[in-house]
DNA sequence: TGTACATCAGTGAACGCGCGTTCACTGATGTAC
DNA sequence: TGTACATCAGTGAACGCGCGTTCACTGATGTAC
């Protein structure tokens, strides 16, 4: 509990370097455990009924206290989306270096990502629908989560990416016609660049069905629709990363 | 206001032929009263912040009397649950059986369902994201939805199949394996009978994309992303027909 | 190293609000004879 | 057609609860000299 310093939430605008004072080691712990009772309590009844007060409950304290640390429960929302975003994307990226390292073609990254993604979605219901499920309503999403959430998308892009370097992906011939131009904002064409027109607008529509699938089971519309989630969920993400034309030399027989 | 008989909520088991009685007709309009001021109020706030006394201030009446048309809160959102996958059921069975009558292929076809189905979202997306966005907590949806939430599928289902009986739809040659055996419910695989190994899967993945492109866009994510939306969505869902094989005499060319 | 002052964390009470649901009751509508 | 009784709709008060946020205050920690 002492020497956990992956995280630089201090709260304030502080230095990230040290926490000289012992104040400033207790404001940072103190704003660590609050997210966390957060977290613990988002995850029980969903992020409409996060109660500041609650929260405080759980820690011990006054209600009031809270709000040396967070000036309102929008902030303390936010710290929890972003949290959400970052967790995602480390999942994303950690995954992706693993299997990189382990030889891993693109095509096995992107599966591998898919699944660990989804994984973390079903351990993570509720934190998972306050980022990507309906918006909670009255609450508008700061700047502070455009970084965030633009982690796990970059991780796919880079396989996307990877692949069509090496030839093993592409916009397949013989499709749908290519998009009109500029559909997408510079950033997101960049992430693609130099994979040719249309490779870009298929990357984020990947990105959208991968989404999209776990919500629809996230959500409950595969009851009485899906016997076997897990399979079908691979199978689809095979089967999507067909709009990549990265699946040439045949996937897995059935 | 009178002769309003599309509907056929009595808010209780009575025959659907005749209110023959006084009490009977006033009970039928003010159960659609209270809906429709339900509805009104779940579209500024939220199901979440959705409330039996706001209803009932609305319709100048006792917070109590609402209890002789809906046993409990979840009663009443049930009641708009079914209500919003009728709308969207009816406005996708509506728009293709225009379609079919004047004579649409079935790749025009999935394309007007789709526009008309996203239209729809996007003109009232509190009720869109209540049935297809993150579920209410503490909320368990009862069997009530199962069919209304069945209509929009069987729309989607039935122009895969024609296309292809046509035979301008297939598993397209050169892709990812078929799937294994069994991954579906019986009841949805018969819904795509006939059309070989793998179209199922690949109709409800189709399924699946319309509505994860729908949420994707509407909550929130495509800012920043996608400047064009509209024509986003159109090429992403042409794109996502290839899955069926619905494309092969080329789509627009941008 | 020691003192004087400023800063900050946390408390507890309060404000003002809204909610879902129950209950005894009144008055109107419907039904059986 | 008229009366007696049963059913139902709607009222208003109440129960018990929880919430976000503010504010004056106390006591501890930090800082400048």
């Amino acid at each position: 509990v002492v020497t956990a310093s992956s995280e630089d939430r201090t709260g304030t605008g502080s230095p990230r370097s040290a926490p000289r004072t012992a104040r400033a080691r207790a404001r940072i712990e103190l704003t660590r455990d609050i997210t966390e009772a957060a977290r613990r309590q988002l995850a029980e009844v969903g992020a409409a009924h996060l109660s500041l007060r609650a929260v405080a409950r759980e820690l011990g304290m006054a209600s009031s206290a809270v709000y040396r640390y967070f000036a309102s429960r929008d902030e303390l929302l936010t710290a929890l989306i972003v949290d959400a975003y970052d967790a995602i994307g480390e999942t994303a990226e950690r995954t992706d270096e693993d299997a990189v390292r382990a030889g891993a073609s693109p095509i096995d990254r992107w599966r591998s990502v898919c699944r660990a993604v989804r994984d973390w979605a079903i351990a993570h219901p509720h934190e998972w629908a306050l980022v990507y499920g309906s918006p909670v309503t009255g609450y508008a999403a700061p700047q502070d989560t455009v970084v965030p959430a633009g982690r796990m998308a970059r991780v796919l892009a880079t396989i996307a990416t990877d692949a069509h370097d090496r030839g093993t992906a592409g916009v397949p011939s013989g499709t749908a016609g290519p998009p009109p131009d500029d559909l997408l904002a510079a950033d997101v064409t960049a992430l693609f660049d130099g994979a040719g027109p249309g490779f870009a607008e298929r990357g984020l529509l990947t990105w959208i069905s991968l989404i999209g699938a776990i919500n629809f089971e996230l959500f409950g519309h595969l009851h009485n629709v899906v016997e076997a989630t897990d399979s079908y969920f691979d199978w689809a993400m095979d089967t999507t990363a067909e709009l990549l034309g990265m699946l040439e030399s045949g996937g897995a027989a059935g």
